[in-house]
DNA sequence: ATAGGGTTAG
């Protein structure tokens, strides 16, 4: 903020040509040594070669009576693998009259650094100073302010832009475009985009990054088509790795097909970023085989790569094998961060491996040196509570060491409302109430929890408090791919679809079926006070039924079935599409949330673990993690260390 | 005379 102040304030600048003095035309003898000094100067391959020929160039007097020989002294210390901005600094701030591209280095040097602010006050010196800034100084400076996310800076100095007429400039747009796509200022990112007289690809890429970075996939995709079919523009890679993070944010299995298909047909070797990329949208557009293949075959994992492929393991319920690769990941000596983390302690959470996610938990802190965060929390909460250890949840909330986020105190409602737990369940609540949540899922929990213990007075009130609050109960959508369009079903909504009646007929159909399967309509989970019937007629009306009943009508008999949801499915929806699933004979592949439900033969990849009736946790189990986790307490609170469990998870 | 913009997860 200081910044922004400083950078509003009137400045004038000296406008002469030359802030330094010119070497005179007729020394040939200075003029020689001088490029020799700069050939040398560009050859070196580490600092202390730099070091020797910047003390050659002083001892021949070139620093001072040359500013060119300075100035490439300076930028290839700032700027060279090898270099060090501290040196470069150290030779700039010997400088007397120190010119636009000095400063542009500097800048430029802090801002490849990360030292953003740095870079935002090498630029007031600058203005300070007097020396004019041109189209070099602010593509590095804005990339200062949108790492920063500083939106009154940034906006600051795009008003410089201006003043220094520097509006027909395509670097600075572009920079300019992305620096209000970081800052969240989309509309000033567009609007910039839109006034642009000539675009390049990068304009293109600006524009489509910032829609990507802020969760707006499908105005993504439609400027990605602008892109190609107006703009006639061929995509490149960097336009690409947004593209596909929307495919696979939107469950786009076929446009991120077309795309990986077009990466491998131009371009000779994919980099690890755009492969990663393409690993993370099959596996998170369902197919988990496909994903895992292109993981096994890349030759450059990165600890991205495997945080991927470790994530995407444990959301498709095969926990084991996410484990064996985060082995695999230490193995090939690749150090796990806080990120990777979170997915090994979500896969043991949901396989129900409660003493492998402790174990992993210390051994995050003890060998990985890693303090665990909220999210860590979260997780543990998540993995005590889904196997009935709720009280122990909960007394793990109570001893954080930072104060719970509503993530962790859903993770509990959650555990109370699988495991039926209305007392602590109301406690989680009522935390979640008091974070001012506005989470309509939240108030539907505890509004089941009362339903499923008959407190229709309460549940009639949760919905009322949801009124107050101004929640409202988001509809539950289904969304299946079928012919290259994506087909999206509301819950007992008006059907719309053109294939309505063929749709009809095959929910009867169905149902009929598996009725005489055995099937009967779980109604337990409906907080709807009204009769058994009506009950039963919401469950029928479920988007996800629709969804299953359109596949089935309108593909090919064992073809795949992928559908995309937005809210938790029912247990209801569960234990039907399981059926449906042996029935039909289709692989159906749910997409619920983050997690997958692969529906084959009659059972579920989540083995039911989300889904109550309560399950596992016997005393058995319970008894050891109780006892595991009580050393962690009172260990750690006697002794002020953690002695526990040592012994390393093998496969 | 020296140089520059857009790049994956949770």
């Amino acid at each position: 903020m200081v910044v922004a102040y400083v950078l509003n304030q009137p400045h004038e600048f000296i406008t002469h040509n030359q802030t330094y003095p010119k070497i005179p035309e007729t020394d040939h003898h200075s003029n020689q040594k001088e490029h020799e000094c700069i050939s040398l100067i560009k050859k070196c391959k580490n600092l202390d070669e730099f070091k020797q020929i910047h003390g050659h160039v002083f001892k021949l007097g070139l620093l001072w009576s040359s500013s060119f020989c300075a100035s490439n002294l300076i930028s290839t210390c700032a700027l060279s693998q090898w270099g060090s901005m501290d040196y470069a600094c150290s030779i700039f701030d010997q400088l007397d009259d120190p010119c636009s591209f000095d400063f542009n280095t500097i800048i430029r040097g802090h801002t490849m650094e990360m030292s953003s602010d740095q870079a935002l006050l090498a630029y007031l010196d600058m203005l300070e100073i007097g020396v004019e800034p041109d189209s070099f100084t602010y593509p590095p400076l804005l990339k200062a302010c949108a790492s920063l996310s500083a939106a009154g800076e940034g906006m600051q100095i795009h008003g410089h832009v201006f003043k220094h007429g520097l509006v027909g400039d395509v670097f600075v747009h572009n920079s300019l475009i992305n620096m209000y796509g970081k800052c969240g200022l989309l509309r000033d990112s567009c609007a910039v985009f839109d006034q642009m007289e000539v675009k390049t690809v990068a304009s293109w890429s600006a524009v489509i990054a910032a829609h990507a970075s802020l969760g707006m996939w499908g105005e993504c995709l439609r400027l990605f088509f602008c892109m190609i079919r107006d703009g006639g523009w061929r995509p490149e890679e960097s336009v690409l790795v947004s593209v596909l993070s929307a495919c696979t944010h939107l469950g786009r299995l076929d446009l991120g097909r077309c795309i990986h298909g077009y990466l491998v047909r131009n371009l000779s070797g994919l980099n690890a970023a755009v492969e990663t990329a393409v690993v993370d949208m099959y596996i998170r557009c369902g197919s988990l085989e496909k994903g895992m293949s292109l993981f096994q075959e890349m030759v450059g994992k990165n600890h991205k790569s495997f945080s991927v492929a470790i994530s995407g393991l444990a959301s498709h319920g095969r926990s084991v094998e996410a484990l064996v690769v985060f082995e695999e990941m230490i193995k090939v000596g690749l150090r796990p961060d806080d990120v990777v983390y979170v997915s090994v302690l979500s896969a043991c959470s949901h396989a129900g491996l409660v003493q492998e996610g402790v174990k992993y938990f210390e051994r995050m802190r003890k060998e990985h040196r890693i303090e665990p965060t909220v999210q860590h929390y979260g997780c543990m909460v998540d993995l005590m509570g889904r196997a009935g250890l709720v009280d122990e949840a909960h007394e793990l909330i109570k001893g954080m060491p930072m104060a719970p986020n509503d993530v962790v105190w859903r993770s509990l409602l959650s555990a109370c409302k699988i495991h039926q737990n209305l007392e602590l369940g109301e406690v989680a609540a009522e935390r979640l109430m008091e974070l001012n949540g506005k989470n309509a899922v939240d108030y539907l929990m505890l509004c089941s929890i009362y339903a499923q213990a008959g407190r229709w007075e309460d549940v009639s009130l949760g919905w009322v408090r949801m009124g107050r609050v101004g929640v409202g109960k988001e509809a539950g959508t289904s969304a299946v791919l079928v012919g290259g369009k994506l087909h999206r079903f509301v819950s007992n909504d008006a059907l719309h679809h053109p294939l309505r009646g063929e749709i009809r007929e095959m929910v009867h159909q169905m149902e009929w079926q598996l009725r005489f399967e055995g099937y009967e309509a779980d109604t337990s989970q409906v907080v709807m006070n009204v009769g058994e019937e009506e009950k039963r007629e919401r469950l029928r009306g479920h988007s996800q039924k629709l969804a299953i009943a359109f596949a089935l009508v309108s593909t090919s008999k064992g073809s795949v079935v992928r559908i995309v949801r937005n809210v938790r499915m029912c247990s209801d929806c569960h234990t039907y599409t399981k059926m449906i699933s042996v029935i039909y004979e289709r692989h159906i592949i749910v997409r619920d949330g983050n997690v997958y439900h692969h529906f084959k033969h009659g059972t579920c990849s989540c083995r039911d673990y989300c889904m109550p009736p309560p399950r596992l946790a016997g005393d058995d189990l319970k008894t050891r993690v109780v006892d595991a986790l009580r050393r962690y307490y009172y260990k750690e609170k006697e002794f002020g260390i953690f002695i526990g469990l040592n012994d390393v998870y093998t496969v």
